[in-house]
DNA sequence: GAACCCATACCCCCCTTGGGGTAATCGACG
DNA sequence: CGTCGATTACCCCAAGGGGGGTATGGGTTC
């Protein structure tokens, strides 16, 4: 039985959507393109997560709001079973949340559904070749998750000089390490942990190593996109 | 004295290259397009930093390799002194570094230079219709920056069941405060709080307050389904 | 009703921690 | 050459924290 096209000029494609007249106008669409076929119209994630391992698709178009499971955890499930699968959200939510939440489970495009048949089109040439098609306005609020706030406020690292000894024990601290076993660690006393911290301490303005830990932690963890 | 379009239909782009060739085929397709005025080709940052302000154009179309500033940091410059102009990097980098440091900067696209006058010309319309042109690879990388590996083991607090006392304890412990803190703000015993901790460490499997403060907070930080 | 968890509270013991010193060595900087 | 910061190390002392108990009352579950 073979249920996959053979033919690698043919992309399998699989629609996940829960409102009938849309996944078949969906559908027609897929299927005006002839180097598509549409493997599929699934009205659910539970439906779409049973079936993908025997249909095998190569784009999955997801509606996010779907009965039961949404589409983002289906996409989420699905990217873990089948990381190759590409995963494209057509959605009417220019909800914040649900854009990213949407790419953190792995989706690689992300449509507004008021989006014309060519722009689908468009959109799947792009998947197939290496792209991630979004609509500009979620394009644009992708770029802006990635501008730095202009009036940050340096975080406190960057206003306070730590020597590398201090940075060093600050980190063993953050793995809940004891002062002696920081000192067993780093080959000296505990004496000397002991002062490094007081310094550390008046650096960072706090009184416990705990708080001193979880200050060095937010500040650490600020850079949230690699530069 | 009037350098800057009055007709609203008119948007002002300006243009910084240091190959003279580059540039002025930019400028070409720029001024292909009759709703465009390409209003300088600069060639390097600085000339552009000291010119923009008098030029006031509405979108920048930046080289990234320039003679002495970066296009980068031009671009983290102009967007702090003029936050509403659009920069739309033009570059041959797909260095995954410079592009991220560029949008960091606040550039809202990110083109390849063997795109074609096309393309270009549909970036500035993307641009100009609040998108976010990049070249497909480009957009393709932005997006896996926010692919989030899915947790193959539960985190500690999916496997541990924590009391509601206990969580608000180590909340209050995150934010680095001493048991007595912790008492008052909870308007109960130090040695409840204790209590509390004890089961707490023993849940967590950790020794220590920072342990379990870290624990909790690395936990709390993974990404959590159903989304 | 017994078994069990949760939240509350107190006890003892001992180690760790935080805050206050002093001081030697070393490299860098002026 | 003197000063400064970083690193090392030790001292004392008081408070805080971790490990071990016991106990009571309320709630749920079997």
């Amino acid at each position: 039985m073979t249920l996959v096209p053979e033919n690698p000029e043919i992309t399998g494609v699989a629609i996940v959507e829960d409102n009938a007249a849309l996944g078949s106008s969906l559908k027609k669409v897929v299927e005006s393109d002839p180097s598509l076929r549409c493997i599929g119209v699934w009205t659910s994630a539970e439906e779409a997560l049973k079936k993908i391992d025997a249909f095998r698709p190569k784009i999955v178009l997801m509606d996010i709001n779907l009965p039961g499971m949404s589409g983002i955890e289906a996409t989420a499930r699905l990217k873990q079973h089948l990381p190759e699968v590409k995963v494209v959200m057509v959605t009417v939510y220019r909800d914040h949340d649900k854009i990213f939440a949407a790419l953190k489970a792995g989706a690689c495009g992300y449509l507004l559904k008021r989006s014309d048949p060519s722009e689908l089109r468009e959109a799947i040439h792009d998947v197939r070749t290496g792209g991630a098609p979004m609509s500009p306005e979620i394009a644009r609020r992708v770029v802006e998750a990635f501008h730095q706030p202009i009036k940050t406020e340096p975080s406190i690292l960057d206003e306070v000089k730590l020597s590398k000894r201090e940075t060093e024990i600050l980190e063993l601290l953050c793995e809940g390490l004891a002062n002696k076993e920081i000192a067993d660690r780093l080959d000296i006393s505990v004496e000397t942990v002991r002062v490094h911290l007081k310094h550390v301490y008046e650096k960072l303005h706090v009184r416990s190593r705990t708080e001193a830990a979880m200050k060095f932690r937010d500040a650490r963890e600020e850079p949230r996109f690699p530069l």
